[in-house]
DNA sequence: CGTGGTGCTGCAAAGGTTTGCAATGAAGTA
DNA sequence: TACTTCATTGCAAACCTTTGCAGCACCACG
């Protein structure tokens, strides 16, 4: 069975009748319009007949349909956020900034999970398309032409993914990359491995021409492995195959991944970091709490919901979809500013990585770091895209 | 900084002219009502105008306005699924189950975070009341009146939280907190720690009474260790005050606190599970992957997440919320069967817990233990009150 | 007294869709 | 032929709200 049925009982307490604008109108003894704007403009009436209204409505426990009010005025102040899989502990942060900035501006944000399946994140657009002001896809699945063509039901702002001509949110992965390859060359590492991730993700290829790069350019080998889940999962899956390739460093997709395989290098006996270091993306907490803790390349996820929701507003704005009042300008194309913005990545040095077979015996241990330190990447919200200037 | 700005353009293709039913009924020739009739009742229209006329739609890239309909019809095909905290990996399963029932039931889910916060969960009924059919609220942490209130509002399903007249998906923690007691004692602990989660959850109550219940059945002294933050650092922060009450073992609110408290145990020189063992509650995926594996408590989240769907869907279906054929019948209250289920909850043994100081020495287990290191007799802490004795 | 302004309110259209009812025509039945 | 039945389609109301426009009363100013 595997549950048990507590109780069962039946009521009959009427289930919410309805109560509308009109229902109000009727009982503060004024016209609907009246209502109306004692909601949408209070300064247009009359502060006693405004107090009596407002009085009413709380009687009756009134609450303008959101629904209604969007067909007319052709905004929900909703916003849509669509997700490759909530699970991954990579995206939580970018939800509650998303959210939190959202609120601010008077609009709440719906999450949706795609399971990383492409036709379940068109269906989803297309569900949401009419019910919210705009969509944020975040680290999407589908084809850029797909997701241009969508583009063109509902505003779309787009992270982790360059589409040309759409406004998108990037995280230097390529930057934060190449500072992994540096920092493990620096210490003396020549053979390394790149778990990749899913083989639609933007951020996988950019992974890998940045780390191609890097390593060509520092003297090391790099061994592509993948694609893989990029989960705790798929990371521990590989374990055996990143023994057998015989490199001392890993550079992995993402955080899960890189803990996953520490975890299943420790199964096989093989010890983080003395014989192999691992190097993940993103910074999630948990990193922070594993044994060794991460190194691992810092992505700002909260700044880049907060941009998100700004560029979508900004651009929503401008333009009033669907609105009646299109006398002649609107109709022959609205101006839209799309803007791409780039966030910085930063590495964080922790326990996950030791020195290599090539590492210089002068080393001292503690505090050997080659580039820039890890400023705490600074929450300034990006003034996204000044308009329309078109040098940059 | 913190940003870099790629690119800003300006381009001026047309932001989707919404096509309308109209507009798909002018080019294809007939009233809009068989257009709408071609989607919603396409038995009702001659195949040949059919296809016609969902040539035209495609042609134009019609998409039916799901607001609109919702407006006439009442029903909006959207579930709102709140929950308190995203970034806790008890939830994902649940909202994935969630959404996969609902999907196979032609619906879609709508996710909102409400940061723990009572007020924002408040905020977020009335904003999603009109845009859903109903709404399942997940681990709510407002008072029950005010859901009762609500629910009358929207329809309401109530996952981990007993409130009388409401349908309700409930875990068996209870039985799930004595199992662990059982298991603690039966290893040889007499001195247990209970880490308590959120004041106002439902869940932590349940297991403080059944917890207690166990440890004075079992002749084991129970220390209360609480309210905490669900979180790893929730956990990880109490590990100190843990291992200055000298028990020998501890349960926890949830995985995530346990994680943490063993992260800082070990911080701390504490080994888990020699020196003190570590029971979870909810059995996430991360638990399989720590060291030591987790002992947990597993509670099917996924079971609870495609039930409440199920509830909410089986009562909505039966009283179409402002339909307008409400002739008679209707009008005088709808039937509203309010069913609570009660799904069971395992224990899953693994690796934080072993043999405590009482244990038989008979055992064949792991290494052979001396008495027990933290004051084996001297219990200076007296077992905290098991809180409102009022029977729920 | 006339004129204009202002503050408040009502009227009615509009937004995109569904749906009960009526109209049409054709086919079947007596 | 007249009547019924059926399939298909059109008509128009309804859902709940917003908003441009017009109307009204009132006041101040000239």
């Amino acid at each position: 069975m595997g549950h048990t049925c507590v109780t069962a009982t039946t009521s009959d307490e009427g289930a919410a009748v309805p109560v509308t604008i009109r229902d109000v109108a009727r009982a503060s003894g004024v016209h609907i319009s009246t209502v109306s704007r004692t909601f949408s403009a209070p300064h247009l009436v009359n502060p006693e007949t405004r107090v009596r209204v407002l009085a009413c409505a709380e009687d009756l426990g009134y609450r303008p349909n959101r629904a209604a009010r969007a067909l007319i005025t052709g905004r929900t102040h909703n916003i849509g956020l669509i997700i490759a899989d909530i699970a991954n502990p990579f995206f939580p942060p970018l939800i509650k900034a998303a959210e939190s900035q959202a609120r601010h501006r008077d609009y709440h944000v719906f999450v949706a999970d795609t399971n990383e399946d492409p036709t379940a994140e068109e269906e989803l657009v297309h569900a949401l398309a009419k019910q919210v002001d705009g969509v944020l896809l975040c680290s999407p699945r589908m084809s850029n032409s797909l997701i241009e063509q969508l583009s063109r039901e509902v505003p779309l702002v787009v992270v982790n993914r360059q589409v040309t001509g759409l406004p998108c949110v990037l995280m230097d992965v390529g930057q934060g990359a190449r500072s992994a390859i540096e920092h493990l060359v620096g210490l003396g590492h020549r053979s390394i491995a790149l778990l990749g991730g899913p083989r639609s993700s933007w951020t996988n290829r950019e992974m890998r021409r940045a780390a191609g790069a890097a390593a060509r350019a520092g003297g090391a080998e790099l061994t592509m492995l993948g694609p893989n889940a990029p989960t705790e999962v798929g990371g521990s899956a590989v374990a055996e195959q990143v023994r057998r390739s015989g490199v001392s460093a890993v550079l992995a997709y993402n955080d899960l991944m890189a803990i996953g395989l520490i975890e299943g290098l420790d199964a096989l006996g093989v010890r983080v970091p003395q014989e192999v270091s691992v190097v993940g993306v993103d910074d999630i907490t948990l990193s922070r709490l594993t044994r060794p803790k991460l190194t691992t390349v810092a992505t700002p996820t909260g700044a880049a919901g907060r941009t998100a929701v700004d560029m979508l507003l900004q651009q929503d704005i401008e333009s009033p979809r669907g609105a009646r009042g299109s006398g002649a300008g609107t109709a022959l194309g609205v101006r839209r500013t799309t803007a791409q913005v780039m966030l910085q990545t930063d590495l964080v040095i922790r326990d996950s990585t030791g020195p290599g077979p090539y590492a210089r015996p002068a080393r001292p241990l503690a505090a050997p770091r080659g580039p820039g330190p890890h400023c705490p990447a600074g929450p300034g919200i990006p003034t996204a895209a000044t308009g329309d200037a078109v040098a940059s």
